[in-house]
DNA sequence: TGTACATCAGTGAACGCGCGTTCACTGATGTAC
DNA sequence: TGTACATCAGTGAACGCGCGTTCACTGATGTAC
């Protein structure tokens, strides 16, 4: 889907098809692919034009048919690439030997250092799929939110029947509290990032990470 | 700058100008306001046009001109609109008599109530003026997120220095943490709402609260 | 070895469409004289 | 009382611009014969 396939009738004359994968395609499908996360992210999808996107990755607005059939084909690509990273790196977090250190430092350390590297992943997800109601919200829903869910729900519920969580919380809104507030700094930060004096950098990476397990961790009760 | 006020010389006869705020203005000014925040935080601002706008209250593209200026103009009015709400709620329950039950729980009863009864807000806020680096942003720092941190802040910061507030936790990404943890079910909920199975009604409300309330006081680490 | 040729990555100009905005205009209203 | 007239809320058609997309084309590549 993502490199060129051109549909005729093979030929043992001429120039082979290339491996399908492509993996000596050019660096310009690259190039709009950041170029469109960055532009994306800073502008929104319906704000960015395809000719914003090809300027900034230095080639020509009919490259993006060529390698991604059309604007949303290249939402979709980008979204995909940003997927996959956190879900990856959720993954290897999560579903790791069995006895380690608990789950709820290393879920918020693991997902809060991705995010870190990665900061338009958040902020093109709640631009453009949590508000345009479009074919490619049900696949995001399919392909990453539901993943996501099963991924991170089964095992705050283990903990729960276990007690090392305690366990009269609803799980689905412990869920949605726990994201909330972890992804809400890097969602606000062109916002707020000036009036709190802070940055997406490592530095706040180390500052809000043990700040945010001792708050999920203990509240914000004075200790007795 | 809402309603017109054409720059002609005075004179005593005709039709005199009606009163500044223009309070019987007919109500396609008042349609073209809620059509607006209702596309506006469905399909992005960008994303809709004013043609849509103008077809759902029911008046011609040219009211919009006619009212707002612009489509910026509309977008300004929106978003004031909906910003003096929350600023409205939060400044009554958190200026009020200085002897009340506590702070906590009061600020989280009235944001959450408040977002509940009009949960566009958070969606155009979080995907307008987050994202977009526009001159509005910057009227909407001042006039929105200063006011609502100096509103907040302070206070959480009386209370960690009384002692009813665990006073190891800096203040900064404490308000973070909180407002992530309000307002991120309610901008998810287009995305999550079906996986989760819930919707923005009395009835989350009712159970959302206790449950912030009971999580941000007591952490998720089970009593001893 | 030479060369024919299919495919490669990529170009540059053009297409029609829908956008935000403008403009001349309208019938109703209601006070001043 | 009658009426002139400025302003009201609002219309409908048109403007030019920038958008996403398409299309014919190009020089380079590299295998088959």
């Amino acid at each position: 889907m993502a490199t060129r396939k051109p549909a005729r009738k093979p030929s043992r004359r001429g120039r082979p098809p290339a491996a399908p994968a492509a993996p000596l395609a050019g660096d310009a499908r690259r190039r709009l692919l950041d170029a469109a996360a960055r532009l994306f992210a800073a502008g929104g999808f319906a704000g960015t034009s395809l000719r914003q996107v090809a300027r900034e990755a230095d080639v020509t607005p009919a490259m993006v048919s060529y390698y991604f059939r059309d604007k949303d084909g290249l939402l979709e690509a980008v979204l995909t690439e940003g997927v996959e990273l956190i879900l990856g790196a959720l993954r290897g977090a999560l579903t790791g030997p069995a006895e380690q250190d608990p789950l709820l430092p290393r879920f918020v350390h693991v997902y809060l250092a991705t995010l870190t590297a990665h900061p338009w992943i958040p902020r093109i997800i709640v631009q453009e799929v949590i508000s345009r109601d479009t074919p490619l919200r049900q696949l995001f829903v399919d392909r990453f939110a539901r993943q996501a869910v099963t991924l991170v729900a089964p095992r705050l519920q283990d903990e729960m029947r276990a007690g090392r969580l305690r366990g009269d919380l609803d799980v689905r809104l412990t869920v949605m509290s726990v994201i909330g507030m972890c992804v809400f700094p890097y969602i606000a930060e062109p916002l707020l990032g000036r009036l709190l004096d802070y940055r997406i950098d490592p530095d706040f990476l180390e500052a809000f990470v043990p700040h945010t397990v001792a708050l999920l961790e203990d509240g914000l009760r004075p200790a007795p």
